[in-house]
DNA sequence: CGCCCGCGTCCCGCTGACCGGTACGGTGAT
DNA sequence: ATCACCGTACCGGTCAGCGGGACGCGGGCG
C-alpha cells in the first residue's frame, strides 16, 4: 500500500510480497495470516514461502514463519545505511553518553523516515521508534529536518498530501508544516513536541551532503517532564555537522 | 561456498545468489562482477538484477548495483536479531561506557559467528569485525563462548573440520581448542589474543537461554598495549547475566 | 589510427518452473 | 457430531523465465 506493491505476477514479486508482509513487531506469522496479507492464494503462498526457507531467508518454526538471520544478514551489508551506521555509532556514542536520552539515526525514504539506529539507556523513554522501523515524516524531527533539506519537489508532494493524524499535536496543516520547515532550514535543527507520540519531544539535526541535502539526520529525544530540546541544540547540531564532514570525506553516497 | 550454494534452477535462487554475492565491504558491483561470481549467464544476471531493482532489493548507480536501503529495512526485522539487538542495547551500552572500549554482540550461524552490533567511540581498536560480518567461530572470543555453550554435535562438527590459521596466534589445534572450550564452559567467559587480528584482545560472555544455550555473546575488545582482558571479565559477565535474564522472562526465542 | 577486448543491453524461440484450483487429514470450538 | 479453519499434497496446462548470441560503445594498446 505504501509502494506500488510489486509486480504479483513474478515469482520475485511475490516472494518480496511475502517478506513484506511482516511488520516490525510480528514475530511469527502463521501461513493463513500471510495468506491473508498478500491475498495471494493460498498454494501459492506455501510454495513460495516453502522456496524462501530453502533460501535461508525464512524461518519455519512450529507456529508460523519468521525473517531469517540470513535476511538481517544481507541487509546489514546494504552499503548506505551500513556504513553510515558505522561513521555514525562514535558520535551517536558521544551524544548518549552526554545526555543520556534516547539518540536516533534516521534516513528517508519516500514519505517516511526510516530508523537506521537507535541507542539508549536502561530506562529510556519508550517511543514508538524502532530500528528498521519506519514513521511518517511530518510527526517527527527528524522527518522535518530531513524534509527541510530536501528536493522542493518531494518537500511539496508531501505538503500536498494528507498529514495523518498520530496525536492531538501532530501537524495536520500543510501552511504550519510549511512554515516550520522553512525556519527548521535556517536554524539547521527542527524539533518535535509531541507530534508522534504523547509525552515526547525531540531535537533533529541533518547530515548534509556536499550540495546541501540531507542524507540522513540525528535526534534527541526525552520525555516532557525533565527534558527540554532547545537545551540540546548545540549538541546535536555539533554532532552532525562533526559525522557531516567525515562523510563527505569518505565518499561513496549518491543514493 | 560456505552454504550448499543456493538452488540456481529456480529464480529465487539466482536472486539471492546475486545478493549473496555482495560481501560487506562490496559497495556497488558491476554487472559483469556479478557475473563472475555468480557465474550466471550475463543475460540471466542482467534479467534478474533488473527484477531486484524494481523489488527495491537493490539500487541501479552509474557504477553498477547495490543492495538497496528496502533490504536493510527488511533484515532489521528479522524477529530474533532484531528483538535481541533491542534488549542488549542498554547493556552493550553500559558496558561501553564503563571501559570505553569496542562492544559487539553476536550470534552463531553454523561455523561463523555474525555481529550483530558493534559500538565503539571514535578512537576504537580498528577490528575487522563489521555489523552483519562474519568471522571463524574458533578465532574470537565471542565464537568460543559461543561454541563452548553449544551442543555437542555442532562442537564436535567445528572441531573435526580444518581450523583456518588468520594469524600467528589463532588455535588451529583441535586439541588445544577443545581445552579452552572446556574452561570457557566453566569459567562462563572466554578470551581472545591475537588470534583473529595482530594487536587484539577480547574477552566474551554468553546470553543464555533456561537450558544453558547460548543465544548469542557479548565481547569487550581492545588492543593489546593499554588492554588486559581479565580486567573486565566480571564486567562482560554481569552484562551478559543480565540480559540473559532479561532475555527469558521475554520468551520469544527459540532460533 | 585501427584494432580488440570487455562492458552493458537487447532480441527471440524453446521449455520446464511456476501456477493455483482442488482435495485431504488434523484440530479445536460450538 | 458438526463445522470452520488450518497446513499439506497433488497435478496438468501454460507462460514466465531462460540463455545463446548479436549489437553498440568506449578505452587501452600496438
Amino acid at each position: 500500500m505504501p509502494q506500488p506493491s510489486a509486480d504479483l505476477d513474478t515469482v520475485l514479486g511475490k516472494a518480496v510480497t511475502i517478506l513484506r508482509a511482516f511488520t516490525v513487531d510480528d514475530q511469527v506469522l502463521p501461513l493463513a495470516e500471510l495468506v491473508r496479507r498478500t491475498d495471494l492464494p493460498k498454494a501459492t503462498v506455501h510454495r513460495v514461502a516453502g522456496d524462501l526457507v530453502t533460501n535461508r531467508l525464512l524461518d519455519r518454526t512450529p507456529l508460523g514463519y519468521r525473517l531469517s538471520g540470513g535476511l538481517f544478514e544481507l541487509g546489514m551489508r546494504a552499503s548506505v545505511e551500513r556504513s553510515l551506521l558505522e561513521l555514525a555509532m562514535p558520535f551517536l556514542q558521544d551524544l548518549y553518553e552526554r545526555t543520556h536520552e534516547t539518540v536516533h539515526l534516521g534516513v528517508r525514504e519516500g514519505h517516511d523516515v526510516v530508523y537506521v539506529a537507535k541507542i539508549g539507556g536502561h530506562r529510556q523513554a519508550k517511543s514508538p521508534s524502532r530500528p528498521g522501523g519506519r514513521m511518517p515524516v511530518h510527526c517527527t524531527a527528524i522527518g522535518k529536518v530531513l524534509l527541510a533539506f530536501s528536493d522542493p519537489e518531494v518537500q511539496q508532494e508531501v505538503l500536498s498530501s494528507p498529514l495523518e493524524r498520530r496525536t492531538p499535536h501532530t501537524i495536520v496543516a500543510p501552511g504550519l508544516l510549511e512554515r516550520q520547515l522553512a525556519t527548521a532550514l535556517e536554524n539547521g535543527v527542527a524539533f518535535e513536541r509531541e507530534e508522534s507520540a504523547p509525552g515526547l519531544q525531540c531535537v533533529a539535526a541533518p547530515i548534509l551532503t556536499d550540495g546541501d541535502r540531507a542524507l540522513a539526520a540525528i535526534s534527541i529525544t526525552g520525555p516532557v517532564g525533565r527534558f527540554r530540546p532547545e537545551a540540546h541544540v548545540t549538541q546535536v547540531r555539533a554532532a552532525a555537522q562533526g559525522l557531516s564532514s567525515l562523510v563527505s570525506r569518505r565518499r561513496s553516497l549518491s543514493r
